[in-house]
DNA sequence: AATGAATGAGTTTTCATTCAT
DNA sequence: GATGAATGAAAACTCATTCAT
């Protein structure tokens, strides 16, 4: 990467810093153009060259954003030796939790647009951007995915409860906080699963476990 | 009500259904308070009489629209004679949904606000405007909810989930059709329900159904 | 009218008068809304209020003037005891010349937009405004148009010719002053009206300059 | 010319024909630099090298298109035996008008430019760019000129009458069409030479025309 | 000679809110 | 109560021009 495109490349980071700053402090609507060059240091005009408006560098952050969350949990993921299925999405679901609620900022900014039309977004556009190989880290998750009947139904019903139920329980403990939550919500998670499972589970898997190890 | 009272109810009902018209067509952050009182036919003035500002009006025709669905739901669950607490659930959300497919505009319009908070504030300020009483369709489902653990939590859980599957899924398609759908979600609920349960249905609650008829 | 009304017209007139004043000093590309707001001392919506931008006050400006032009012209013809169409029609292009000899300003404004199109737009729109009946100027002059064929060709052709004319050589003195082209304009254009004459000016018609008298 | 010559050429004419058909299509006012150095595949910075500013290659443009339109009548006049300056005078403006009428883009463009001013300019700049030698047949034609009182004045009226009428009869059929309007036109076009003539045509002028053959 | 990223002053446009009628 | 003209701060957006590469 040439200078050009390194200076490029710290102008936009600057932007997408000062947009993601202002738009978690004081909302998106109350953020002005003006208030992003200002923060970000550059001109008027510059946020033009990588922008379409507020909306366009929004969009742009939740993806970006969202994608990060993923790659985070998968890293973790990666870090232990858990071999089931199962156990590896609860693995993810809780890692995600744990990082919004660690970062309540991201939370109400991500909201409820860790929905499926993002997390498909992000898969599509894997590699499309700087942004990870999404599609690797959804497939390393659902390689074993032949035992699901409609795996993609499945995963879609679990993003958007624990999404729509985080939003909820972490920023205003409602109807409960988020850890008495948890049981109940992972116990959802296993059932959709289950209810989702074509075949069931055997000693075979079992023996896939000790691969792990 | 008297000739003034009369008009003035005119005048906010005007109000509303403009307001709604144009949230669902252009979106609320593209309607302008002018916008709105053209639609209406009223003075710009006369909207500060009735509302204090977009987000206000917007409120208020989500929880105005929001009870009318369930209403809706509950007159229809009053029609039949199902007793099972669990077929009342998913009779319910079955009507809901297919409110939904049947106007899409309200979806599009109560889409992610048909949460748990605005459900909250429905139950909560029952009574309080020309709205129904909600709590007490509420507890018409759950009359019987001792026997759940956690009721709340369970019934936040189902709200969310519904909702947020429905969006994508009635609007988009995404990642299938509502009626492809409706197995795995009814299952779901299903599955969300058998969790919280305390006690096992019994002869008992068979007998209930007896009792309905 | 009362004294609403009064106040608005009051308001409109000083965007006009602001309007034209920078028009005429600047040019239009180089006034602004701002410029112009400031000159006539309203606040800047107010100009939103009664004109759509920057052409739209233009062209009503246009319009206005044109015909206020061509008013006065007629006003004056009606001072004389002119009876022949053909000197009616030569006076009142002299009068016109003569105003804009005395007012470079308003010509190099109105410049070649004193178009067949304008003038059409002002007859048609005759009555709409505040603008005079100028149906009736234009019939007023042209009641015995029957001795002429093609008479909206006539006086497309007349206008179109005086307009560009003057604007060259009253503010350039090009190819010649003013004084020294009229001879051979008023040659041209009584020209263009023979040419269109039906039958040859009779006795009779003689005779109406005596009822003239 | 050398290689780099032409490619400095190519890019000239890259950006005067990108900019035609910006000027034509959207209005000069509505094309920024930034349009025409997109659409002429350039960069920025390259329009500078060529061009002061949008005014100035507009101004380029219809001096270069403007003395195509008359170098293609001057050719084709010479292709006929024509002899009498009358019927040259006819031919070329007819000619000309059918340039329009073929291509309207054009006449929009040239609209009013092509007055007294322009033409003019075109006479005495000529020979100073790639344009042809104007001069020579605008005295070609008027090379029996002694026979015209103020020969300027003529040409003048002459074609401030066309430009002015080609452009509302062809582009919008007001206040008739072309064909319809033509025998009016050339009738006063006619009418103002004769007005302009200072010796009755003689049989030494019909001599000529023997001569033409 | 050619490029095109960056600039930022300047312009247009919006719109919630007020208040005299 | 109802009106709607007026406001003006604030926002979005443009674009000619420069200059380092």
């Amino acid at each position: 990467m040439n200078k050009i495109d390194k200076n490029k490349q710290k102008k936009r980071e600057a932007l997408f810093d000062a947009a993601f700053h202002l738009f978690t402090s004081k909302g998106t609507h109350k953020t002005s153009i003006s208030d992003i060059v200002d923060n970000a240091g550059v001109a008027k005009g510059t946020f033009y060259l990588y922008f379409k408006d507020k909306y366009d560098i929004r969009n742009k952050l939740i993806a970006h954003k969202s994608s990060e969350i993923f790659r985070k949990a998968d890293f973790a993921l990666r870090q232990t030796n858990i071999c089931l299925l199962e156990e590896k999405v609860i693995f993810i679901i809780d890692n995600i939790i744990n990082q919004f609620v660690t970062d309540k900022t991201l939370l109400e900014f991500i909201s409820k647009n860790l929905s499926w039309g993002v997390f498909k977004n992000i898969l599509l556009e894997a590699g499309g951007d700087d942004e990870v190989d999404f599609y690797d880290i959804y497939h390393s998750v659902f390689e074993g995915a032949g035992k699901f009947r409609n795996p993609e139904v499945m995963v879609f019903m679990m993003i958007e409860l624990v999404g729509a139920v985080c939003y909820s329980a972490i920023l205003y403990s409602e109807p409960v906080g988020i850890e008495e939550l948890k049981p109940y919500l992972f116990r959802a998670v296993q059932d959709i699963m289950t209810a989702h499972r074509t075949v069931e589970p055997t000693v075979s898997d079992s023996a896939q476990i000790g691969d792990c190890l």
